[in-house]
DNA sequence: TCTATTATCTCGCTCAGCAAGATACTTGTT
DNA sequence: AACAAGTATCTTGCTGAGCGAGATAATAGA
């Protein structure tokens, strides 16, 4: 074990305290993502189910239909990825095929309600804690999280 | 509102000003969860793999060694998969493995310096930005942006 | 020493996702 | 109208990540 001060290769950018927050965005994302995975194992599901389901209800939240090629191409999956998560989905009643009545090459996925109430169990104590943390700041330091989120998402694309 | 159950059908119906910051924290964290398996594919790894390394680079920053078995219960593996990981960094010539000396059942797990340089070269510029960003903040903003992430972080697990 | 415990690896399997191609429907051209 | 080209989904056959069970090797305790 090297008896210097420690970081000197790993830590090329200076060690402010900016790291510090860097750092604990990135533990962020991966307690969230651990999070998610926790639901997916609970009800016998895979990360890619419940990545799936969000996505739907997403698209369902803005008011858009989601096809199944849609759904294929927002999670990065082939045709036959899609057709297989779909099947899953299905058969675990979370989401019905639907045919598109105008374009009947065309399969829209409805998410069922007993799904997204599954969801909101799950995610819903998360989110209350989420908002109720936000409502302790004012309106200048929610700018300042506001800010920082959306900076780091153009920066992460 | 005098009614404590209205109040919050409307908070989950109705999002006000803090549902935009956590549908934003969560946009957050799958952009960086594609940011990374962006360099899984471009370097023939596997999202399992990158989260090992970063595993691994974390606990050399804290100065820790991380055996096999450290590894793959981080990672929510079992023993079989922590092998075939492992054998695939190996392999890929990203870590190497070694022997404990004192215990020789234990195998150490060594992240190859070119590794390092590598992840450095795909994250290092979204790290540099994020700190950029956070240098534009006064003390309280900072300090409400480090509480929002721990709080999230102590929410999520 | 002999036994129990711990750490890793081996073997056989399941299943998510891929590549290629089949099928079904729509649209444009003649 | 009929036929070709284009688009959306599904089928088939395969690869490989990760699991369960158990083997192997080293340490710790009596």
């Amino acid at each position: 074990m090297p008896d210097q001060e420690g970081e000197e290769l790993v830590e090329r950018a200076e060690p402010g305290p900016e790291m510090e927050i860097v750092h604990l965005l990135r533990a962020v994302a991966v307690d969230l993502g651990r999070h998610s995975t926790r639901f997916a194992q609970r009800n016998g599901m895979h990360p890619t189910d419940v990545r799936a389901l969000i996505a739907l209800m997403d698209a369902a939240r803005a008011g858009e239909e989601t096809t199944a090629g849609h759904l294929g191409t927002a999670l990065g999956l082939n045709s036959a990825g899609t057709t297989a998560l779909v099947d899953r989905l299905e058969r675990a009643g979370h989401v019905r095929r639907v045919r598109d009545a105008r374009d009947r090459r065309k399969v829209t996925i409805e998410v069922d309600e007993r799904a997204i109430a599954l969801g909101w169990s799950h995610f819903g104590p998360l989110i209350d804690r989420a908002v109720d943390l936000l409502r302790g700041y004012d309106e200048r330091e929610l700018a300042a999280i506001r800010g920082f989120l959306t900076g780091m998402r153009k920066a992460a694309v």
